[in-house]
DNA sequence: TCAATCCGTATC
DNA sequence: ATACGGATTGAC
């Protein structure tokens, strides 16, 4: 009974009891309480559990030892979840370890509750956790979030699906698909080996069902495969891939965006090793593959890898990470190359595989750059509506005779806001080279970055003095193509309408990058349109990327022995339009290597932002203990977020400098000091 | 001299 | 978030 302890508020008179006061008398009660409370009986064997608490913070990132009772004995497994208290709070935790004593010199609390005994953290993925928290300066508890998918209790009890047939597992089949580059590493998958490579597909090629093959070597050396592509449709197509070389029920799709109980049964198919291959989007990075023979990342330069929440880890490097760990094979493949993936072949981590010199002539299309001049615009007052010169509408025609054509125009948000209106160099600011905008109609242009106003900009190309608005949009590109060829449908592709595919009568397809649907038996004819506002993005990877987008529209014309063309609109001295017209994606990888070397940037370099209100970032930066070699650049302005600090280390600094933003984060949080959010290696600057 | 309060630190 | 320990303050 409480009757005797209970006395004290009565005495009160009621309006002078604070409700404040009043609560924290009876948590203090609560917690005298559970002081008191009767040692738990624990569990025989093993008695102690270490937990990694679900707790942000960089300085409580580290397992903490709890006493398991008796009567979780059974639950409370490595890998399993937790609740725990912790300061004073109820957490979700992961066990990690059952251990028979603790280093803890006081007293252990009891675990409060075992979630399930369904060990849904593998050691594995522990260790991958620890490393990528590590590489990214962030917390295990962030990097958890990303790598185990909420609980569904309902699915989580459901029976295992029912084992099928054995997979085909064609090795022939297997290495006929790989024989135009090199059957050996497909081979080698399937004999257990572990090579390395950064595979430059062929232009056209069916790189889905090259992947579904490289996991279906693997699997015949009793391994498993993770395969990353960038969004759902890609998992679809090589959902579909797999299916025709292995048979149905062999493979499981892991997406985020399939609804928890979907995503979580998947998961635990993968965890309790019932599917052996994986395919997926970035969230599949992490899943608990047993017997991990092969991790496969494609087109590893979309930005759909870089992770938006912290600590913003990138796909290709957190399976790199894991290839390393798990000494498993690793396949980078796609139709450009990064200078990441250039990088992995240069130091001789990972080997080129690419097919012979003829062989990608005979695949690729035949390639033309066409600029817009003047001339040809003031001769054709049709082409300048649709912003195509007089070549690029003649292979529009031409191509619509024999299939469909794919018309690839940027997206709005991608483009400088404003232009010369005679030479459509975009207008960029004197101060810091950022965008101009038009604030109001009436104000004189300023910047989009630091607001400096412009009002006697004159065109650095040219002189001229009058500025527009770049005529683009897909919706707008597509109204325009369709008044010039009246007779063929049109269809559009791009942000919240993507086509997967479409067949092979012609017609005018116009989508944004990253957005193009594959065409049965490929396109006639592409075109490119507005190369040069794609290549002045103010970004650290514009012609990388630029390239990428090309490329991967590009790859998607019949060979050109087909009739397949492809006219990108600009300037045919581009440095990066000619590496599209040569159809080589590692001499210009090479090159931009170089380039990023001496300018010492990623992955030459490693580089960090400190982004914060102006005072924290300076103490956080001025709390970094950095390795030699290290610059700052900034602060600079960065938006509604304060001002953005540059950290740039020697890549063999790397490890340091992720090791000093470990440990400043660490200490700003036991500080209670307002938060600086940290990022290694951004994939972009702004 | 002791209790109430503040502040920094650990959180198992 | 909360709880604890040690330092600091203030009333007797």
């Amino acid at each position: 009974m409480t009757g005797t302890g209970d006395d004290e508020p009565q005495l009160e008179l009621p309006g002078l009891v604070r409700a404040r006061d009043t609560a924290r008398a009876v948590r203090k009660q609560a917690a005298a309480r559970s002081k008191q409370a009767k040692p738990v009986d624990p569990a025989p064997e093993l008695p102690v559990a270490r937990v990694l608490v679900d707790v942000p913070l960089a300085h409580l990132d580290k397992p903490f030892d709890y006493l398991v009772p008796r009567k979780l004995d059974a639950d409370v497994v490595p890998g399993s979840r937790v609740k725990v208290r912790f300061a004073g709070q109820d957490v979700d935790g992961f066990v990690v370890e059952r251990i028979a004593e603790s280093d803890h010199p006081g007293r252990l609390t009891p675990l409060r509750r075992a979630v399930s005994a369904e060990p849904v953290l593998s050691p594995e993925v522990a260790r991958l956790s620890e490393l990528v928290a590590a590489r990214y300066a962030g917390t295990r508890s962030d990097v958890l979030r990303l790598a185990v998918p909420p609980r569904h209790a309902t699915v989580e009890k459901q029976p295992t699906a029912p084992t099928p047939d054995s997979p085909r597992l064609d090795i022939e089949a297997a290495a006929h698909a790989w024989q135009p580059y090199d059957d050996a590493t497909v081979r080698a998958f399937a004999t257990g080996g572990s090579p390395r490579v950064v595979w430059s597909a062929l232009p056209a090629a069916d790189w889905p069902a090259l992947l579904a093959h490289a996991a279906a070597a693997t699997l015949a050396s009793g391994r498993g495969s993770l395969l990353c592509v960038p969004d759902h449709r890609d998992v679809t197509r090589v959902d579909e891939a797999l299916t025709a070389v292995l048979g149905a029920g062999h493979h499981v799709l892991l997406t985020a965006d399939a609804g928890p109980a979907a995503r979580y049964r998947a998961f635990l198919a993968v965890s309790r090793g019932e599917a052996r291959v994986v395919v997926g989007t970035r969230a599949a990075a992490f899943a608990p593959v047993h017997d991990l023979g092969l991790v496969a990342i494609w087109d590893d330069g979309d930005d759909l890898y870089a992770e938006p929440r912290a600590p913003y880890p990138h796909t290709r490097e957190v399976l790199l990470t894991r290839a390393h760990e798990q000494s498993c094979a690793v396949l980078v493949g796609g139709f450009a190359r990064t200078v990441e993936a250039e990088y992995l072949v240069r130091t001789g981590w990972a080997a080129e595989l690419s097919a012979p010199r003829t062989t990608v002539r005979a695949a690729a299309p035949q390639v033309a750059v066409t600029g817009a001049t003047d001339q040809e615009l003031a001769r054709d007052p049709r082409a300048r509506s649709a912003r195509l010169p007089r070549s690029a509408f003649e292979a529009i025609r031409a191509g619509l005779e024999h299939g469909p054509v794919l018309i690839q125009t940027p997206r709005q948000g991608y483009l400088p806001s404003l232009a010369c209106d005679r030479c459509r160099t975009p207008a960029t600011c004197r101060a810091c080279r950022g965008p101009l905008h038009l604030p109001k109609p009436s104000e004189p242009p300023e910047c989009r970055w630091c607001g400096t106003p412009e009002p006697q900009w004159a065109c650095g190309e040219c002189g001229n003095r009058g500025l527009r608005a770049p005529v683009v949009g897909e919706r707008r590109t597509a109204e325009e193509i369709g008044r010039a060829f009246p007779a063929v449908p049109v269809h559009s592709s791009s942000g919240e309408r993507v086509l997967a595919r479409v067949d092979a009568k012609p017609a005018v397809v116009v989508a944004t990058p990253g957005a193009e649907p594959v065409a049965d038996g490929g396109y006639a004819c592409v075109v490119l349109l507005d190369t040069w506002l794609m290549l002045a993005r103010p970004d650290l990877r514009t012609a990388e990327e630029s390239l990428r987008r090309w490329l991967d529209a590009a790859a998607l014309a019949r060979p050109g022995g087909r009739g397949g063309r492809v006219v990108a609109v600009g300037d045919p001295a581009d440095q990066t339009l000619q590496a599209l017209v040569r159809w080589d994606p590692s001499g210009f990888a090479q090159r931009e290597m170089a380039e990023r070397q001496s300018a010492h940037l990623p992955p030459a370099s490693r580089l960090a932002t400190l982004v914060g209100a102006e005072a924290d970032v300076q103490s956080a930066a001025a709390a970094l203990e950095l390795p030699d070699g290290a610059e700052l650049l900034g602060p600079v302005p960065a938006g509604d977020d304060g001002v953005r600090l540059v950290v740039r280390v020697p890549r063999a600094s790397g490890g340091a400098l992720s090791r000093a933003l470990v440990e400043m984060q660490g200490v700003r949080d036991a500080k209670k000091l307002p938060a600086v959010r940290v990022q290694v290696d951004p994939v972009a600057l702004d």
